[in-house]
Order: C-alpha cells, then sequence, then structure tokens
DNA sequence: CGGTTACCAGTTTTT
DNA sequence: CTGGTAACCG
C-alpha cells in the first residue's frame, strides 16, 4: 500500500484513489502518466480487492503493453492472477476466439496485415489506387458501415465503385476466413451489439476499466468501450489532447476533448507536473502549445528549475544544417555525453537522408528508429507466408506468394491458370494440384515444373505433420527442404536478408521454447499483431521522425527541419493545430538541452526550394538568433543593451539583416529595430 | 518466364 | 532525386 503511494504526487494520488464512475486523467508529457496507471491498477487490486480477472487495461501498442506490465507486476503483490493488460487488438483478437461463432464463422480464422490487404485489393481492382481503397474500407469498418450501405450511400459513382470492391473483399475474408486489424475491433463491436445478453455478461466481467493514450482512440473504439462499460460506468481513460498526433489515421481528439460528454459525471484530474524536461525548455513548448484553439488547456509545471536556453540554429541548406548538427553532436559525445541520450527528430522521414550524411561524415554513428518493420521485410513475409500454408493449406494467397519461391518456374500467368481453374473445380489451388494427374498438370504448366510442385506439395504436408509432432524441429526442417537462406544469395543486401531470417528463426524457437503448447497457428496470428520491438541498446544516436519520438525522451534532443512546410508541413489534409501538436511532442522529448535548426533552402522532390522558418519558432517565444552557435556577439531575447541615442533598452528580436544581425530593442516603451552594430552589451 | 526499362508519385504509422 | 510499379522484349 505505502509501496503505491510513496512517491505519488497529489494529483497523481486522487487519481489512482478515485476508482468508480468515469475518470479523464489529463497527462501530460512528462508527467508519471504510466506510474499513475500502474499505480492505480496496483491499488485496484491490493488496496480495493478487486479480482485481477475483473480488470481490463488497454494500449494502442505492444511496446506500451509490455512496459506497463512490467511496471505493475512490480508494485502488485505477488499473489493475484496477472491481469489483461493488452492492446485493443490482441483483446479484440482473444474475444473474437471466444465467441466469433456468434457470427456463423470459425475461430481458426486468420489475421491478416495491411500489406495482405493491399495484395487482396490489388486483386480485385485493378484501377484504383489500392492505398486509397485500404483506407476507405478502414473508414468504413471503423464508422461501422457495411458494404451494402456504403453502396446505398455512395453517391458519386466512384465511390459507388469502392463499395463494390469493399463488398468484394469482405466475401474474400469470409470465403478464406481472414480478418484484418479493422475487423479485430469492428466485429467485437458487433458481437456486443447484437447480443444483449454477451454485452451484459462482458462488461459484468470487466467492472474496471483503464485506457492508456485515450486521445489517439477513434468513433469505433469509443463506441467499443461504451458496450464495454455499459453495466458500470468504471472507465478511466489516460491522455493529453496536445499530444493527440493521429487524426489522420482516424483518430479522434474530441473522444478526449468531450469525454465528459459522452461519460456523463466524470471526475477529471489533470496531472501538470512534469518530472523530465527543464523550466527553460517547458516554457518553450507551452508557448507553443497555447497557440492551438481547441484543447482542454492546462500548462505544464517544471520540477527541475532553470536548464539551459533552448537553441535555434540556422544553415542555409540541408548539408550545412546537418553539418552543424554532426559537429554539435560529436562535441557532445566528445564532452562524455552518452550517445543513447541523443536524439535527432524530424517531422518527415525524407529529411533523414541528408543528416544520415552529415553524421556518417562526422563519424557519428546512429540508429534510425522507425522505416521498414521486420515483419513487413519481403524475406521475412515469405517465411511467414510458408508458415501459413502449412498451416492452412487452402491459404491461396499465401501460397500464390510462395508457390515460385526459390523458383520453379512458374510464372504470372501460369498461377493465374492454376488459380481460375482451382476455383472452377471448387478447390483450393494447394488441393487442386494435389489431385490432378501428371498429363493434367502437363496441360497447365510446363513440363520442367511438375516434379517442382509435386514437391513442394510433399513438403509442405511433411512439414505440417512435423509442426503437430515435433515442432522443436520445425524450423531446421523447413530451412533444410526449402533452402530460403540458400536462394537469398546473390541478392541486393544479402548479409542482411540472411541475418533478418536468422532473427525470424530465432524468434520462432524462443516462441516454441516459451510457450510449448501453441501451434503454428498460433504463433502466426501472435506476430501478426507483433510491431517491431527492437529496442537495440549500443553506442549511436538515434534520429527518428516526431511520431516513432511519441512516449520516448531524450536528454540532448535536436529538431531539425523547422520551416514552413517541413513544420508546420502544408498539403492537403494537414491540421495546423495537430502540426503545432507534434512540435509540442517533439519539444517535450528533451529533458535537459533542445536544439531547433531551420534552413534557408532544401532539396527535396527533385528540387531545391526557398523555405522561410517555421511560425512555430516565433510561437515558441524565441526568434531568429535567439542564441546562435558558433558565434559570440550574438544577442538574444531579454539581453539588456544600449544605443548612443535612445539609451538602455531590452532585445525583443532578433533577425538577419544581410550579414549583420537586426534587433528588435524596446526602449521603454519605445520599439525600435536597430542594427547589432550600433548597441552595446550591458 | 524473367529481366529490363519507362513512368509516376512523393507526410506522419500501429495493429 | 528516390523508390515502387507497370509495361515491354528476349
Amino acid at each position: 500500500m505505502n509501496k503505491i503511494f510513496d512517491s505519488l504526487n497529489d494529483a497523481q494520488r486522487t487519481a489512482v484513489e478515485q476508482i468508480d464512475g468515469p475518470l479523464l486523467i489529463l497527462a501530460g508529457a512528462g508527467s508519471g502518466k504510466t506510474k499513475t496507471i500502474t499505480s492505480r491498477l496496483a491499488y485496484l487490486l491490493d488496496s480495493v480487492g478487486v479480482p485481477s480477472s475483473q480488470t481490463l487495461t488497454l494500449t494502442f501498442t505492444n511496446k506500451a503493453a509490455k512496459e506497463m506490465r512490467e511496471r505493475a507486476m512490480g508494485l502488485i503483490s505477488q499473489n493475484s492472477y496477472p491481469p489483461l493488460l493488452c492492446t485493443f487488438h490482441k483483446f479484440g483478437l482473444l474475444f473474437l476466439k471466444f465467441h466469433i461463432h456468434l457470427l456463423g464463422r470459425s475461430n481458426t480464422f486468420v489475421v491478416i496485415d495491411s500489406d495482405d490487404k493491399k495484395k487482396i485489393l490489388k486483386k480485385i481492382n485493378a484501377d484504383l489506387p489500392t492505398a486509397l481503397i485500404a483506407s476507405e474500407i478502414s473508414r468504413y469498418k471503423n464508422s461501422l458501415i457495411d458494404p451494402t450501405e456504403a453502396y446505398a450511400q455512395a453517391e458519386l459513382t466512384n465511390y459507388k465503385h469502392i463499395a463494390k470492391i469493399y463488398e468484394e473483399y469482405q466475401a474474400y475474408l469470409l470465403d478464406n476466413n481472414l480478418v484484418d486489424f479493422d475487423d479485430l475491433l469492428c466485429l467485437t463491436y458487433k458481437l456486443l451489439d447484437e447480443n444483449n445478453e454477451l454485452c451484459t455478461q462482458t462488461s459484468e466481467k470487466y467492472r474496471y476499466i483503464m485506457i492508456d493514450e485515450y486521445q489517439d482512440t477513434n468513433e469505433l473504439q469509443l463506441r467499443l468501450l461504451q458496450k464495454l462499460c455499459s453495466t458500470h460506468n468504471n472507465l478511466c481513460v489516460v491522455g493529453d489532447d496536445d499530444q493527440s498526433i493521429y487524426g489522420w489515421r482516424g483518430a479522434h481528439v474530441r473522444n478526449i476533448l468531450e469525454f465528459d460528454q459522452d461519460f456523463p459525471n466524470t471526475t477529471i484530474v489533470k496531472l501538470e507536473h512534469n518530472y523530465r524536461s527543464t523550466q527553460a525548455i517547458l516554457t518553450v513548448a507551452n508557448s507553443l502549445i497555447e497557440h492551438n484553439r481547441s484543447r482542454l488547456g492546462k500548462t505544464l509545471i517544471a520540477t527541475k528549475t532553470g536548464g539551459e536556453e533552448v537553441k535555434v540554429l540556422s544553415a542555409h541548406d540541408e548539408s550545412e544544417e546537418s553539418q552543424k548538427v554532426a559537429k554539435e553532436i560529436r562535441r557532445l559525445l566528445d564532452s562524455g555525453v552518452r550517445a543513447n541520450e541523443i536524439a535527432v527528430l524530424y517531422r518527415i522521414n525524407a529529411l533523414s537522408r541528408s543528416l544520415e550524411e552529415g553524421l556518417n561524415r562526422a563519424g557519428v554513428a546512429y540508429k534510425l528508429v522507425g522505416g521498414l518493420r521486420f515483419y513487413d521485410r519481403a524475406e521475412v513475409k515469405d517465411l511467414i507466408s510458408y508458415l501459413r500454408v502449412i498451416t492452412n493449406v487452402h491459404d491461396n494467397f499465401s501460397l500464390k506468394r510462395i508457390i515460385n519461391k526459390p523458383k520453379r518456374g512458374l510464372g504470372k500467368a501460369t498461377i493465374e491458370k492454376l488459380e481460375l481453374s482451382a476455383m472452377a473445380a471448387g478447390k483450393s489451388m494447394f488441393e487442386f494440384i494435389d489431385t490432378l494427374s501428371d498429363t493434367e498438370l502437363e496441360s497447365l504448366a510446363r513440363k520442367k515444373s511438375v516434379g517442382e510442385l509435386r514437391s513442394f506439395i510433399r513438403e509442405i504436408i511433411e512439414l505440417r505433420d512435423i509442426a503437430e509432432e515435433a515442432i522443436y524441429q520445425f524450423i531446421d526442417q523447413l530451412e533444410k527442404r526449402f533452402k530460403i537462406k540458400e536462394t537469398l544469395k546473390g541478392l541486393p543486401d544479402e548479409a542482411d536478408k540472411i541475418s533478418n531470417v536468422d532473427e525470424f528463426y530465432g524468434l520462432f524457437r524462443d516462441y516454441v521454447k516459451q510457450n510449448p503448447e501453441a501451434s503454428l497457428a498460433e504463433f502466426l496470428n501472435d506476430i501478426t499483431l507483433q510491431s517491431d520491438q527492437d529496442q537495440v541498446e549500443g553506442e549511436s544516436i538515434y534520429i527518428m521522425s516526431i511520431h516513432a519520438s511519441k512516449g520516448l525522451e531524450f536528454e540532448h534532443l535536436f529538431v531539425i527541419g523547422m520551416e514552413e512546410g517541413f513544420l508546420p508541413l502544408i498539403g492537403d489534409g494537414s491540421d495546423l493545430e495537430e502540426e503545432r501538436r507534434l512540435g509540442y511532442v517533439a519539444f517535450t522529448r528533451a529533458k535537459s538541452n533542445l536544439t531547433l535548426s531551420s534552413v534557408n533552402s532544401r532539396f527535396y522532390k527533385g528540387r531545391r526550394t526557398e523555405l522561410q522558418k517555421s511560425r512555430f519558432i516565433n510561437e515558441a517565444g524565441l526568434c531568429e538568433g535567439s542564441l546562435i552557435l558558433e558565434k559570440n556577439t550574438a544577442y538574444k531575447k531579454g539581453d539588456l543593451v544600449r544605443h548612443k541615442i535612445f539609451g538602455a533598452g531590452r532585445v525583443e528580436g532578433v533577425s538577419k539583416s544581410g550579414r549583420e544581425f537586426k534587433l528588435l530593442i524596446n526602449f521603454g516603451g519605445n520599439k525600435r529595430d536597430i542594427l547589432a552594430s550600433f548597441v552595446e552589451k550591458l
């Protein structure tokens, strides 16, 4: 009990103790959000005596779930059974495993990822871009609109077309017993919505529900939560409206802004004490975010006073920018700062290239966070397809991916032919090929391929038996039979690919060791819901997009590309307030040092563009040359100066005029622009 | 079938 | 300038 409360401040403690009814915890950046949520869970179990099986804690990412679980387990007394703490999607998966039969479907379904989804869509439609259709279908599902409704409400022919594709896509999923990510949530909702008894029963089972990062929830998630707490309304959500940066992905900031309207009698607790950043950094972050109109309003209060001023660095172009940043980083490293305490952030990934060049030239090792995810790499997806076919030979989709890997002399046309004939015969491709005689097969494929196909079929069947009877031998047998690594030889980035394959093999072996009873199918569904968890440590600095930095913190932080058009990024669908929140998220990652940089021109999309400084620099209360590196003559806002005629004044702004600095000076209410050479520092 | 070249579009990204 | 895909020959 004391263990839980000892290190909490008053607001955190209030949040922990308020257990009944809706509770909104507005947790500012660095305010001890995870500590509060995990303490609350421990309090529920240990002090209130709620059985752990009656709690449900949901997060967005596996990483957050894992971190929270670890921290909660450290607080909870040993004798309680671990509470359910997982991602929204994992919860959906578990729920569907138990209840999907109520929709007339089998619980042997397979979860497909967005890549699979796009491939299916591409097959269905040739003309419209699949990315667009994928996101439209996702939008429909998240608004609980089925294909029939989508068609009915579509006015433009293009949308009718999309609705039609949506219908075919759904039929395809149903035929192959597949579910996509959105289905995990919308089918769960559907079950709860259509079965009152199940809804009541489920709500009564989870009497205390907590949601992390509530500002990232969408409409469907809100409605799902309303079902889940329909019998008790014991819903505690934690989030920060100022850190809502996923609007473009369907997150509704309104969910957090209007939480008390969705759940009447809400208690609101604000966590405004920031334990991460210095006062100097928080002043800048607060000043920026205050320019947003739609926010609940809170101000971060520093617990670390003082701190170095936020620096603004300007450069002529991206190569000078990265050179300057790299030089600063080099200096930090030379002064004994550990590499993993340094990070560089940017709004768009395209900015990483010049940065990487600069870092390489300065000999600074870096780790790029984000980029292509492990499970999305082609060679890893191939392996997954092998595993999927082995668990389910009827999976035509995965079969097509690997049937010619390694090459078996089958081209697009042959595969198409096989598929169509199989369809006509009412069989899956695997089954079809298996039941055909050699002569029949020869009429569909090259003679040379027939033998290859036969052995492919045989190996798959044998591997299926091995998976069932001796799963610990499975990986070795898979590699032995299909020579996966060998076929990667000679390809570009051969070493990387092979090491990814080895990594996958290792992951599989670990999984088998840890879950000896699990089947291949369970392994597959688990990894589909998993993102990159690699948090490689080592002596290198981090570079990543602002989005990827959410939830992280760094002692020394650089934010590059502070220009109009890059941050804020301007384009269709861009939202200035969300861009400002991105700036806020970026700034609040810094613990003791923050440096912003901007350039006069940047090479982007094949052309050089002249750029203006980001308005966010001004909004943050910084001005050009707030503190310019490498120039000891620079003035910054707040400096006292003396002019021969006007006397003493205070600097309010600094800008550049040719090679000189122009200062905006306030001489007792009289403001004037004056070149720096005409004044002296006091 | 499989490798080549032409062409196009081009934020942010988890599950 | 990139990277990814579609169309095109050997």
